[in-house]
DNA sequence: ACAGTTTAGGACCAATTGGTCCAATAAAAG
DNA sequence: CTTTTATTGGACCAATTGGTCCTAAACTGT
């Protein structure tokens, strides 16, 4: 019964992080996770340890996964400042999609775990750091090409950016209209002129 | 051993209440339930039925709870814009306490279950439809009394600031310094100019 | 003193939890 | 063709899960 497939950590492991991205940590049971991974309880503990280092790698994957998504758009060919918006507006979009109300999975991890999770907290804080340093060089883009207001402090516009966007997906999730979710995005906007 | 006390069933769903805060409702068993709640396992399913049912029936504690707070802060004889401002000042300075990151319950409902759990997805909202008419009457408040922009539109101001607070508890989690989520606070208020 | 009502304790339940271990098997290497 | 190396299914584990049920005991009203 044994067909050594090659397989793919890395994509095993994305499999991984989206059964605890719609389930959660403690409601994604090994089942779960050695079903979505398409392999066997065994090889599950040779090659991953437990359920919570596959979570930590889970975690660790979605940050490289975002940064990576994130990093394309911000080197997008546009003015900074519109940039901003739309990584809003499709945060406001997914939030609206019926498939798209799982959120972000750092934020879902932060609310779940990182009260009691040190190890998760540290990592959890890390994938904060790197939204924050996106946006970080987005608004200085900005400031640089005069659509954002000279005067701020961008590391604390970073710093509100990121805090809105988590609030948004953390809103989205009770499902309230896109209007709604659209008026928060367009004024949470605002503080960069 | 069965001493018939007399007991509070609000008071024993404010302690419900406090486990499923701190613990998230998935990681919270029968026995830390019955344990905080001061019942026997008979006593608790006689009263309340089930986890989930005690569950609703702490959230809905929550909104009684924290509805009467707010509107006890919010009928202060103090000018709004200064009432809102405190409002986020003692949200951040919770969420640097140590005990104080469990965060905001409703959002932490929010995040784990609204998802998969229909019935507790309703009352969240409800309950964040209540932190926004209460600040939509702030706003309107504020407006009056000539602090906040009177060309804003205040049921657009009230999702906004409600969204921003949920995202200050949530990056809260990840425990940034104070200093972090004071510059989140202070910009966020910006919009009211 | 007695009956009725609450409450508690705890036995019991099937199902599931995360986790270990091993024999069987299929491919790769020689 | 044989040995080595992966990988498997599944038996097995103790502990815990949410939940039911029955008996005993303590209080309350009469």
């Amino acid at each position: 019964m044994a067909r050594p497939r090659e397989f793919d950590t890395t994509e095993a492991l994305n499999e991984a992080m989206q059964v605890f991205w719609t389930k959660g940590f403690e409601a994604t049971s090994l089942n779960d996770l050695i079903g979505a991974m398409k392999l066997s309880k065994s090889s599950f503990y040779d090659t991953f340890g437990s359920k919570h280092e596959v979570f930590l790698a889970a975690i660790e994957h979605y940050k490289k996964t975002v940064t990576a998504q994130v990093s394309a758009v911000s080197e997008l060919d546009a003015p900074a400042r519109k940039l901003i918006g739309s990584l809003f507006e499709r945060a406001v979009e997914r939030m609206t999609e019926e498939d798209g109300r799982r959120g972000c999975f750092l934020n879902n991890c932060a609310v779940e775990v990182a009260l009691h999770d040190p190890a998760a907290a540290k990592l959890i804080g890390g994938g904060f750091a790197i939204m924050e340093d996106t946006f970080f060089a987005l608004v200085q883009r900005g400031q640089a090409e005069g659509e954002v207001g000279a005067d701020k402090d961008p590391r604390a516009l970073a710093r509100y950016l990121t805090s809105s966007l988590n609030g948004i997906m953390v809103m989205g999730k009770a499902g309230p209209g896109r209007e709604a979710l659209s008026d928060v995005a367009r004024i949470a906007l605002t503080a960069l002129d």
